[in-house]
DNA sequence: TCAAAAGTGTTATCCTTACACCCATGT
DNA sequence: ACATGGGTGTAAGGATAACACTTTTGA
């Protein structure tokens, strides 16, 4: 092998005959928030019935004529939602058994490159194809602003009866520690944990996408009659997991939150978006302390009455505190959250 | 296009004719903590003059033959250093102009897909061409246990150099705004901006690999001729950059120190790992009064008389607080770093 | 006996949490 | 007037940060 030729590529002797060629795919959460709804953006393409129509995230391979993976992920955005995009940060690399399902040959990879992105505001979304859904769509066990969510109800006998059935009672206690840890059981319950949910509804066979193309996963329960959340193609469901656990996490310790935020807002409006990601209520009281005294904001001198009751103040986010040492996000750390 | 054989990519009609194939490369941080240093894990191919025999992470490209990205990470780390890893995560993937250098055509991509992984001892290494490496000897300006390291002093002409050679004014205060985010200016550093300050001395031409193979990146100052650290393979030196980023930030939300420390330990080899990693001294009161009240240890009942003066107990990580809800790590939240 | 590291105790301060209450607008 | 959301004040409890000091070993 040319050693000299790729310096910093360290490949064992002879093992570049064994090196396989494969495609990359691009895929996008964009993420909007609307009044009281976490928006992501999806595309349905219409005229395509072999996939059944499944939603989607924008996505495409990566081309030749990309320059960077970012470069060639606002392109396929672009093409199919007509959507410029903002703050985007790479999520993860998919390059697995997932993967594999699409392809007819196993031995050949497909990796796939998720992102988030953050916009500031849903706009119509010009093609017909795309359009801005709430991501609890996805995922409605994950909306605890009304209290507990229903559907939880319907899942819990499931989840349970998988841990049960597991083939040995060590994997058995595993099993109802992961459930434990990822649902919560006693006081506490950890929003940020949306992939993990994810993948143990997926691993007890109680998601659509873990019935497909393949049989069952070894030790799920036979096809739950109900399967909670809208579907998605591929693994894209997973990466939207991902991407919110992400958002939840981020939003604590840097100011991500404004990205999503309208030039000038209230209080009130950051606090709803902040829940509405997040998942849960937080204590008003604390919550505007919190920002106002972490220096996050700044007056406008303007003031709106869209809002319901008494007129409230505009403020803007203080693009200084990026310049300031640790750059905080907006806490929520257990005693925010309200009861 | 054959829409229906591949129904969870999205592409746009006739798009499939411009995909890309591309190589994947894998490559691997591998971190351990021996006394008083954190060290990873270098390659040197000794029988290669062409690369002139530069330090590289243990990589490869991705087989046919690996099951998943991280089964062939594995499997390349193993065939070349004979090292077991423990504790994986993907830290990023890289694929734009950084990795054109390698290939001699524009057109096609090279990926490189990194990982971040913990062993919890420093074995002698087996193989001659794997070593470990004290990671402040590619990092010098990022170890402040013995107060501000004096490189700083060596970089800091240049770097402002650079800033007031900007092309615009404005372009001049974004980058003295950068410096002075990531290299502190008043009283706070982030200890875990160790990407930003790598980058910027790559943007200003003051690490090695930023002269190699092109022209001076533009708006450099001309080649100095003090390039602090060891220079790595590729884009390597980034990558580590990365890892020690990530893990000094992780460090302090989830319980990973205890992935590098051996089965029981003191409390002060606790800090001692801790310091290692994250550059700064600690308060050695405070760091035990948080360490025990978070009961991250419980008690073994033993001690050991090695640590010089009186026997300290030995201690061994809690596993249950992995059960915990948010299962904290060991911040060290500007109060509890030594001053 | 002294150096070195382990380990204990205490205090002021600040942040978090929770509670109760007032203000300005539209209907 | 009253419902609605905006906005303020304050007090208890706990965590943090910074003190100073004692204990137990090896050399």
């Amino acid at each position: 092998m040319a050693a000299s030729a790729q310096p910093d590529r360290l490949q064992s002797p002879g093992a570049s005959d064994a090196e396989s060629r494969l495609s990359i795919g691009l895929s996008a959460v964009i993420v909007a928030v609307t009044g009281d709804d976490p928006k992501v953006l999806a595309v349905r393409h219409a005229g395509r019935e072999g996939a059944g129509g499944r939603e989607a995230l924008p996505s495409g391979p990566l081309e030749r004529g990309h320059r960077t993976l970012e470069a060639g992920l606002r392109n396929w955005v672009e093409r199919q939602t007509h959507q410029v995009l903002g703050h985007v940060e790479q999520l993860y690399t998919f390059g697995d058994r997932d993967r594999r399902e699409t392809d007819g040959e196993d031995a050949d990879h497909a990796l796939s490159v998720a992102y988030l992105a953050l916009v500031r505001e849903a706009r119509p979304a010009g093609d017909a194809d795309a359009a801005w859904e709430s991501w609890y769509r996805y995922f409605p066990w994950e909306d605890w602003r009304d209290g507990r969510p229903a559907v939880l109800d319907a899942l819990e006998p499931g989840l349970r009866a998988w841990a049960a059935s597991a083939p040995s009672a060590a994997l058995g206690t595993i099993r109802a520690e992961r459930l434990s840890l990822a649902f919560g059981s006693a006081q506490g319950r950890d929003e940020e944990r949306v992939l993990e949910r994810y993948e143990l509804l997926y691993e007890a066979g109680m998601v659509a996408e873990a019935l497909r193309e393949r049989g069952l996963p070894e030790g799920a329960s036979r096809p739950a009659t109900f399967l909670p959340g809208v579907e998605m193609a591929g693994d894209h469901r997973r990466m939207l997991a991902l991407a919110i656990a992400r958002l939840r996490g981020k939003i604590k310790y840097r100011p991500v939150v404004f990205e999503l935020m309208p030039p000038t807002f209230t209080l009130g409006q950051l606090q709803r978006t902040v829940e509405a990601l997040s998942g849960v209520r937080l204590h008003k009281q604390n919550f505007r302390r919190l920002i106002e005294q972490q220096r996050l904001v700044e007056e406008t001198g303007e003031a709106t009455s869209e809002t319901g009751g008494r007129p409230a103040r505009l403020v803007r986010f203080r693009r200084e505190v990026l310049l300031e040492r640790p750059a905080p996000g907006v806490r929520l750390p257990s005693g925010g959250i309200r009861r």
